[in-house]
This record gives structure tokens, sequence and C-alpha cells, in this order.
DNA sequence: TCACCATAGCTTATTCTATC
DNA sequence: GATAGAATAAGCTATGGTGA
């Protein structure tokens, strides 16, 4: 009996969980004695990190439709009556049609069934020997390793028993898929009261848009809807530009997010055009982080908005003190603090926002809002349909 | 011709690692 | 501990085979 290394990570405690409901006091025993569990520990690491992890689910499901095609035809219950040795298989299409069915996996490839799985797991266990999935191409039929799923320990009595970790799999999946989605649901959820809102309600709309500016909301929706008030504010403005004094025109800034919120970390958030301003969004006043920043751009000015309720003047005077602190000398603070062309805090946002709202234009806010949050999740209305109905 | 399946190459994003 | 670059993983697209 080989026992397997367990690398503690924040869903393991879940899986321990799952397998002491199903085996009690031999449960760890089980976890050491499998390679397929440990396979699934390691590749459940991104259970807790949040939404802002990618998300993981083709191998997870490849193992979970076959395992549970195992189960629905009673190979594990002897519903069967013959071995599953003797079972024509299942069929590539039930299960690959299964695999897209489930939350998430809308898009999944057949890599998972067909090469992905093995591979990864021979990879983590090069000693097992046995891939996870059998198949025969020619045929076109797909089995599970029964082996991998029948766990041999030895109990206190000095019994050897094999316990069946089937639904165990099945459990562990369902639970790991169940973490990812509450971290998006708190978020998607905004999103949805705030397209209904929109339209029907403008004033709670209103409320609705200013909670999400408040200090204590997530740092992705805050980027969102700040992009979303400063987009529609700076839109009613214009500044006159041309080659020549005599061929100057009228246009409206126009405000350009420049990537995703969570691909561009540390990068500049937003662009104007066509006065060529940059805007970080930031959460902290920490000075260090407002001159890494700066850094990057060789002192560019660039205009900060910031998730903080205190005044642009006390966020300015913060942030010298501290600059003072870290460069010692004037002349390099000052340049720094030049390099701030502007502070826009939460409550600048808010009379933004008003301005747009007096102006009759809350529902361009919204709207902004709504896509935003859509690019930002990878969002169609077709997958959230299919969410929905999960 | 079409549906179905297999495979490979490519793109993009995330995580790891070496270096300072 | 910050950073750049390498390595890795997941998903998309293209292509080709097969059998009805």
């Amino acid at each position: 009996m080989s026992k397997f290394e367990i690398t503690n990570h924040s869903f393991t405690a879940s899986i321990n969980q799952i397998l002491e409901k199903h085996f009690g006091e031999y449960a760890n025993d089980v976890f050491e004695a499998s390679p397929l569990l440990g396979y699934l520990n390691n590749k459940t690491k991104s259970a807790n990190r949040g939404s802002k992890a990618r998300g993981a689910f083709a191998n997870h499901y490849a193992l979970y439709v076959v395992i549970e095609d195992y189960l629905e035809k009673g190979f594990l219950d002897g519903k069967a009556n013959i071995p599953y040795s003797k079972y024509e298989g299942a069929r590539f299409s039930d299960l690959f049609r299964r695999q897209r069915e489930l939350p998430f996996g809308a898009k999944l490839q057949n890599h998972g069934l067909n090469a992905r799985l093995n591979d990864e797991f021979k990879k983590f266990y090069p000693t097992v020997g046995k891939p996870p999935i059998v198949r025969d191409v020619e045929s076109q039929r797909y089995w599970f390793q029964e082996d991998l799923l029948l766990v041999q320990i030895r109990q206190k009595n000095g019994k050897d028993v094999t316990y069946n970790i089937a639904e165990v799999v099945i459990e562990i999946i369902d639970v790991y898929v169940a973490t990812k989605r509450a971290a998006f649901e708190g978020f998607l959820e905004a999103c949805r009261k705030i397209a209904e809102l929109g339209k029907e309600n403008p004033e709670h709309a209103t409320e609705f848009v200013i909670q999400q500016l408040m200090p204590n909301v997530d740092a992705r929706v805050f980027e969102i809807v700040s992009y979303a008030v400063l987009k529609a504010r700076y839109g009613q403005q214009t500044v006159w530009i041309g080659d020549a004094k005599e061929s100057v025109s009228e246009e409206a800034l126009i405000l350009y997010k420049t990537g995703r919120t969570n691909a561009n970390d540390g990068g500049i958030d937003f662009v104007m055009k066509p006065l060529g301003r940059f805007f970080q969004v930031t959460e902290t006043i920490d000075v260090s982080k407002y001159f890494l920043d700066i850094d990057k751009v060789q002192r560019f000015p660039i205009t900060f908005v910031v998730k903080s309720d205190e005044t642009a003047q006390q966020i300015r005077s913060a942030i010298r003190v501290q600059a003072i602190a870290k460069y010692k000398i004037e002349a390099v603070v000052e340049t720094y603090m030049k390099a701030i062309e502007e502070i826009i805090n939460v409550k600048d946002l808010i009379e933004a926002f008003s301005e747009v709202v007096k102006s009759g234009n809350l529902q361009e806010v919204m709207d902004e809002i709504v896509i935003q949050s859509k690019v930002e999740f990878n969002y169609s209305d077709e997958e959230e349909s299919e969410v929905e109905n999960v």
C-alpha cells in the first residue's frame, strides 16, 4: 500500500470533510492511499481564490462525466448485473454533451477526455502507470480506470478493506464547482440588478450606483462603475482642438478602458482622448504604490481615482508626507507630486454621477456597467442563461 | 454531404522561478 | 520583495478522417 503526499491548501479542508463523512476515522488513510484524490486535491487549489482566479474545469469534468456514467449505469451498487470490465463503455457524444451542460462547461473541448487528463495525471503520478480514462478509439467508447476508484486500506484490526471512491470524487467536484460559483454570484447578482433597475426605477438605480462607489465594495466593481460614471460625465464635456488656429473643431472627451480589470494589474486603467490623460484606479493611498505606477510612465501625469472618502486635499497631503519620508529631498518629492494631475475621490464620483443623472443619461451609465461586467467575466448572454438553468 | 470525432498548432492568461 | 521572462494551462481554430 503506497502512500501519496498531500499538499495542503484552502480547499483541502473541504475534501477532508467529505472523506470523513464517507470513511470516518479512515478518511485520511483513504486520502493518502489514492492518487486520484491527490490529483483532485492538486487541481482544486484555485477554488477559494475568488473570482479573480482563472476557471479550471476541463480535466475535472472529464473525470466527472465518466465516473457519473459509472454510477448511473449501476456499477457501484451492483444494479448493472455485469462487471465493469464487460461494459460496452460510454459514448463520446454523451460524455461530451454532459460536460458542456455542467456549470462553466459550455465551451469545453474534447481535450480532457482524450488526452489532457491522462497526460496530467501521468505527470503528477508517473509511477502509478494507470491512466484515469481508458478509451477505445475505434469504437469511440470510454471507461474509467476502476483500479483508481478502488482504494485499499488496512483497518486498525489488521484487516484490509477496499473502498470505492466514485461517489466521493463526484461530491468533491460538486463542492469545488459550488465554491467557484459562489465567487461569481455576488457580482453577477449586482449586474443583473443594475440591468433591471435602470429602466424601471431610476431612483433606486441611482441609489444602487452610489452604493457601488462606497469604499467597502469589491475593487473590480468599483473600477467598472467609476469607469461608467466618468465616461458618461466626460462625454458631456468638449474641447476645441485642431491643427491650426483657424481649423479647430469641438470634440467630446472620450474615455477608453485599456483592458480588462484583472488582466491589467499595475497598468494604466483608462485613457482619455483627445487630451491624452491617463487614469489609474486605486484602493490604497500607500505612497509606494503611487510612485511605482508613476515610474512606469516616467512621471507622465496621472489622474488617480481613489476609493476613499477623504478629500483630494487630504489625500494629496497624506501622499506628500509619505513621499518626504521616503525620498527626503524636497525637489524629488516635488517632481513626483507634480505627476499627480488630479485626484478623484468617491465624493467626486458621486457628484459627477448626479450631473449625469440630471442631464438624463442614467441609462447610459447602467448599460456601460453591464457591458463592462460581462467583458470582465467573459459572460455572453447565452452563457448567462446557461448558468441560470443549472 | 453531413455529423461526428481526433489531433495539432496557436493564443492568451496565470503561475513559477531566477535574479537582483 | 520586486521584476522579467519562462513555463504551464485552458481554450479556440483549422484540418482531416470516417461512416451514414
